[in-house]
DNA sequence: AAGCCGCGCAACCGCGCTCGT
DNA sequence: AACGAGCGCGGTTGCGCGGCT
């Protein structure tokens, strides 16, 4: 055990390699899965020579290996659909994902995260210091009723207009609406007028977030009354993304829905 | 140059669902 | 109907690397 991760010993412990998987590794997958197809993983791991657990595999395979996964950045337009559906479905990682042809619920998981995550941040420690210069003033208020304000009242102007100013590049999103367009839709509903998906800045991004809707949004998506919603909304959002950049993502977008994204 | 820190991402974990027996 | 194995999903962890001090 000596010279060993922890994540080694504990392997070592349940008797199954963990960690990164090596080229050898990989190649012994991808054989037997070439072979033999998918399913079966924790067959898969023992006939393929294999010291992993069958979740390991599958998750490899899923991952890194599948035919058909692309490599490489994110672009703007996936950006804009995974925004879009995850304002929809919330962090219905694989969901979203099939409508991201070669990207997988982990990619789109993670980027999320480290790409929107932050902002959600950025946006609390406005809170906190909102609440802050409150709470500072509320004091003052308390030790002195007689002495000026002004320069805590001239800070919280300050933070209010930068709150105002955020708030106009807000989309507006509230569940209380009686359509899925009225629900959430950046077209309609966004502030500053400009109504492409795609020429949204990343700042402009950063209000829809899970801790306002997201957990109001976990919409089931075997559901027949959502598929529907769903097709006409994801339609809406192919459509704006082929008018903002002359990208064609598909030209039928009951097909693109039907065949979870996989278009040729 | 070295140490520290934050980010991105691959992989693991726990839980719940499905399906076969 | 009950149970267990297999699988999929979402959340979390931890490593590697690049940038910063």
């Amino acid at each position: 055990m000596m010279g060993m991760t922890s994540w080694e010993v504990r392997a070592a412990e349940q008797g199954w390699r963990k960690g990164p998987w090596t080229p050898e590794e990989d190649k012994l997958l991808n054989e037997y899965v070439n072979l033999h197809g998918e399913g079966r993983w924790s067959s898969v791991a023992k006939s393929a020579g294999l010291n992993r657990s069958g979740k390991s595999c599958r998750l490899r395979w899923v991952n890194y290996l599948r035919p058909g996964l692309k490599k490489g950045q994110i672009t703007p337009q996936e950006e804009g659909i995974i925004i879009e559906l995850h304002a929809l479905w919330g962090n219905k990682w694989s969901t979203i994902a099939r409508y991201l042809p070669g990207r997988t619920d982990n990619e789109i998981k993670n980027y999320w995260r480290t790409h929107f995550k932050k902002r959600e941040k950025s946006s609390h420690k406005q809170e906190k210091r909102k609440a802050q210069l409150l709470k500072q003033k509320q004091q003052q208020e308390n030790m002195s009723r007689v002495s000026s304000h002004a320069d805590t009242d001239k800070l919280l102007k300050v933070t209010d207009q930068e709150n105002h100013e955020n708030q106009q590049n807000t989309v507006t999103m509230h569940p209380s609406a009686s359509t899925v367009e009225d629900h959430y839709s950046p077209v309609m509903h966004h502030h500053d007028n400009n109504t492409i998906a795609s020429n949204w800045s990343s700042d402009q991004y950063c209000v829809v977030d899970e801790g306002l809707w997201g957990g109001l949004w976990n919409l089931d998506d075997h559901d027949p009354r959502n598929d529907h919603v769903d097709a006409n909304h994801i339609n809406k959002i192919i459509t704006m993304q082929n008018q903002a950049t002359g990208f064609t993502f598909g030209g039928d977008s009951n097909n693109f829905y039907n065949t979870g994204g996989y278009i040729f």
